[in-house]
RNA sequence: GGAGAAUUAGCUCAGCGGGAGAGCACUUGCUUGACGUGCAAGGGGUCGGCGGUUCGAGUCCGUCAUUCUCCA
């Protein structure tokens, strides 16, 4: 047998993954069974992978892998995501080191240098998924800029717009002034942060008297158009119809009435800035007002500016203020915390600015994503998020001024518009693209071939799990439901498995800007992918974020460690197995046998019930317990004495067993950590497939569970553990015989008979006395278990005041449960209104309870009598 | 201002209607041929506070407190 006594990640993982993609395990297609399909939330092709990506996939393959073993066709549909925005500055800030800049590139040379990128990239990407040992299907690969997607994106932008769902209009829009594009409304984070409200002097032409304003945003001044005051301000009344200067400029703007003005806020009057401020838009178009802008793309000040033209805008915020202050037009400055718009991609301060953008019409997308969405979500009250979020939509801007993305296909010449394929002769085509998430909306179905009709398409769609983070909710999850109904009637997955985020030891975000990130492909290194999956997806409930800890990783190599060395063990043992000796005959099974068998069935069922309800961290903790708890630490030792015996039957018997519950262990394990069990499994001597991953899931055998054996050998581990306590308590080394005398009934003396070899083994008895009546001295140890009184003496060891107590204590002990299980019996209610079953439960303990009691006052009163 | 989550052993977290669990840490003893990254035996918790529902509540409901998210 060559296992070394380590578990080596590095010899397990190498080969293995080149061996299934070869093989074609992870290909699907096989039309003989029922499809299950699983897409990739597609990582960006901007760099590698992270610990969140890690976790997220590992999620997918660990479901996709169960099906597969189920007999699913199974479908892990890879891909990647161009990523606009941020591969586009990535691409930028490498032609920066180059000393180039994309616009003395042109627009096609620049695209040239992101599909290298992109290249590049998605090549870095695949290693990861083959590190991760996803079983992705190659063949099914898409990339969200490939033609048949962009076929989509297309398919989609018309059919909106014919529907009217899709226009285009001058509005204020969120303006990233580092990227130099428009950002959806969830593409701004809002922050609070602490500003300041500048009271300004807005002085009538003739100098006769001023309107003081409140603003927070000084340096939007030189874009104002009008000054409003509320319609019942008698105060300003006489101000109504003449113009006021803007403070430090010569130019006048009209003072009107408009009830939006709130009279409590600031002084009750307010600038009007329609260029820059949504609501100062509206006020605009309500009074026809002019719409200047007093800044350029790059947040830098524009002509209106005057003297400040050129300057950045908080520059100009401090100087115009500063200058103002001098002159006298600025009469105070208050301290306000405010919350502000910043751009989720680049971080500045967003602009809001008046710009013509294509928008998509969200409120009847949203409501019949409402209306007819039957995607589960887990755990539930995501559901809850998605929908508020989805009633309170607003219209989506999906233009942005990039190169790197699906262009709009929309086409101009002067006013005229044409959208679609083939635009006439003159038409010039929109510089614009779309919102990444414009595409990655249509991904479940996209990637499946449509708008065209096919096989895969017709096989795979709707899929069936989708699991992503809570924190694309809103980016992604909602907008492929709204899109998958509008465009397929269906909602594009049965289930939503929402997971949470990965954080650092100190339970902060991952983050560049912390340096505190995690490489996936570190921790591969020193622990293997085996720990990494398993680490990543035990340690947390659906919803709940993850904190990275070393000794959690730690202890999931272990765990893997510990597999590796019971398989050691077995292998040493049924390595020389021949086909046909795998069987057993249920009639020579054993006591350990049958409650290993028995106890199998039901991790089996355990897992099968969590593994369903994507609880997987309770999967692996039935796995976890089963293997190391019970087969390390009662199967394997018990039966050393079969498998070092002269008994050919137990021999055989036994070793039937262990590679049956091995290799079906083995088996669900597998999807968790997938290397290590293929290593192992390709060992066994006998197997049911040529690989695990293609292998059968273990199915229950209702025959083999039984409560009773089950008990019978609890009873066996309570006798071994109480000497074994002992044995610690009194310091009595194993190579010491011991005194054991057990009192008990016919039926469990039978019991411990026949066990008599294990018992010995365990407890290493000098005189071992088994009797419905024994004789034993004073001083002895006791011990009142459910099932049997253990007597132990130990000569001097025993201090027969030390015992009294101890079993005083016992006594109390169980007149308290005693008392517990009578309130309940003696309780009407309870006998009327719980189930019988815990009525009869409840019954039985007590009857065990008072039989105990009695065994324990006839040994305090014989100890009382001793002393 | 709304919505949600968390609050359980020293630390990090499971459990979510029938007698408190895990990993790590801690104590004691073990070079027993699968594993000292291990084995055996232990110690440690009024499950945030207060009410309520229920025969029965870490588990469901309400409320308060603390912390954290999301939305406006």
């Amino acid at each position: 047998m060559d296992m070394e006594k380590k578990y080596d990640h590095k010899r397990v993982e190498a080969n293995k993954y080149d061996t299934w993609k070869e093989k074609g395990y992870f290909k699907s297609g096989d039309a003989s069974k029922k499809p299950y399909t699983i897409v990739i939330p597609p990582p960006n092709v901007t760099g590698r992978l992270h610990l969140g990506h890690a976790w997220d996939n590992t999620l997918q393959d660990i479901i996709i892998r169960k099906k597969r073993m189920e007999g699913y066709d199974a479908l892990y549909l890879p891909g990647m995501d161009h990523a606009g925005i941020a591969t586009q500055a990535k691409v930028d800030a490498k032609l920066r080191e180059e000393g180039k800049d994309r616009f003395s590139l042109g627009r096609e040379q620049f695209l040239k240098e992101a599909w290298a990128w992109k290249a590049e990239y998605a090549d870095f990407i695949r290693d990861q998924w083959a590190a991760l040992g996803l079983s992705v299907d190659y063949d099914k690969e898409r990339f969200t800029l490939d033609e048949g997607l962009s076929n989509a994106v297309k398919t989609v932008f018309f059919k909106l717009y014919e529907k009217g769902l899709i226009y285009r209009k001058e509005r204020i829009i969120n303006w990233d002034v580092e990227a130099k594009t428009a950002l959806s409304n969830i593409e701004v984070e809002h922050k609070e942060v602490e500003g300041a409200l500048y009271y300004f002097k807005y002085y009538l032409e003739d100098g006769s008297d001023y309107i003081l304003i409140a603003t927070t945003r000084p340096e939007t001044i030189f874009a104002d158009t009008a000054v409003i005051v509320h319609p019942e301000d008698e105060k300003r009344k006489p101000f109504v119809g003449k113009n006021v200067v803007i403070p430090g400029t010569g130019r006048a703007v009209p003072v009107i009435e408009d009830d939006y003005v709130d009279r409590e806020f600031g002084t009750g009057a307010l600038k009007v800035t329609p260029a820059h401020d949504p609501n100062d838009f509206d006020i605009g178009e309500r009074h026809g007002l002019d719409m200047p802008r007093c800044m350029h793309e790059d947040g830098t000040m524009n002509a209106m500016a005057h003297k400040y033209e050129g300057m950045e805008r908080f520059e100009c915020r401090k100087a115009l203020v500063r200058d103002l202050k001098e002159n006298g037009l600025m009469t105070r400055q208050e301290k306000h915390v405010h919350a502000i718009g910043h751009s989720e991609r680049t971080g500045v301060v967003v602009e809001p600015r008046l710009s013509k953008q294509w928008f998509v019409k969200m409120k009847p997308l949203a409501d019949q994503a409402l209306e007819k969405s039957d995607a589960e979500f887990v755990p539930p009250r995501f559901e809850k998020i998605f929908r508020r979020w989805m009633e309170d939509i607003q219209d989506w801007c999906i233009s942005r001024q990039l190169w790197w993305g699906h262009r709009i296909p929309a086409y101009y010449k002067g006013d005229d518009v044409y959208v679609g394929d083939n635009p006439p002769e003159g038409y010039i085509q929109d510089d614009d693209v779309l919102d990444t998430w414009f595409s990655s909306a249509l991904w479940p179905f996209s990637t499946l071939g449509w708008p065209e009709e096919t096989e895969d398409f017709k096989r795979y769609y709707p899929t069936d799990t989708m699991v992503t983070g809570y924190d694309i909710i809103f980016f992604w999850v909602a907008r492929m439901i709204f899109q998958g109904l509008e465009f397929t009637g269906a909602t594009p997955f049965r289930h939503v498995l929402i997971h949470g985020l990965i954080r650092d030891e100190h339970g902060r975000k991952m983050s560049k800007s912390l340096g505190n990130g995690v490489d996936p492909m570190d921790v591969r290194e020193e622990y293997g992918i085996d720990t990494l999956r398993y680490f990543l997806t035990t340690n947390s409930a659906p919803g709940q974020d993850l904190r990275f800890e070393n000794e959690k990783v730690e202890s999931s190599w272990n765990y893997i460690n510990k597999l590796w060395n019971i398989s050691r063990f077995m292998l040493l043992h049924i390595e020389s197995m021949q086909e046909g000796d795998a069987g057993y005959d249920r009639r020579n099974l054993e006591l350990k046998d049958r409650y290993i068998l028995s106890r199998l069935n039901e991790t089996i069922r355990e897992v099968n019930r969590n593994y369903d309800r994507f609880e997987f961290g309770e999967a692996a903790k039935s796995l976890y317990k089963f293997s190391w708890d019970e087969v390390a630490a009662w199967y394997v030792e018990t039966s050393k004495i079969a498998l070092e015996s002269d008994n050919e039957t137990q021999k055989a018997t036994t070793r039937a067993v262990l590679l049956e519950v091995w290799q079906k262990t083995l088996k669900m394990l597998h999807p968790f950590m997938p290397f290590v069990t293929e290593e192992i499994y390709q060992k066994l001597p006998v197997k049911s497939h040529e690989s695990i991953m293609i292998s059968d899931w273990p199915k229950v055998d209702d025959t083999l569970l039984s409560t009773d054996d089950v008990r019978d050998f609890e009873a066996l581990k309570s006798l071994i553990s109480r000497v074994r306590n002992v044995r610690n308590d009194y310091d009595v080394s194993m190579k010491q015989g011991i005194d054991l005398l057990i009192e008990t009934n016919e039926k469990t003396i039978e019991l411990f008979k026949r066990n008599e070899d294990i018992i010995k083994r365990f407890t290493n008895p000098a005189r071992l006395t088994m009797d419905v009546s024994v004789d034993h001295e004073e001083e002895t140890l006791s011990f009142v278990e459910q099932r049997f009184t253990l007597y132990i003496p130990l000569g001097d060891l025993v201090d027969l005041q030390d015992e009294l107590e101890k079993q005083k204590k016992e006594k109390k002990r169980l007149e308290g449960e005693i008392k517990r299980a009578q309130g309940m019996l003696n309780n009407e209610k309870f006998i009327e209104r719980a189930p019988a079953s815990k009525v009869e439960e409840e019954r039985d303990k007590l009857a065990n309870y008072e039989n105990q009691l009695k065994k324990v006052q006839a040994r305090i009163e014989e100890l009382e009598n001793a002393l």
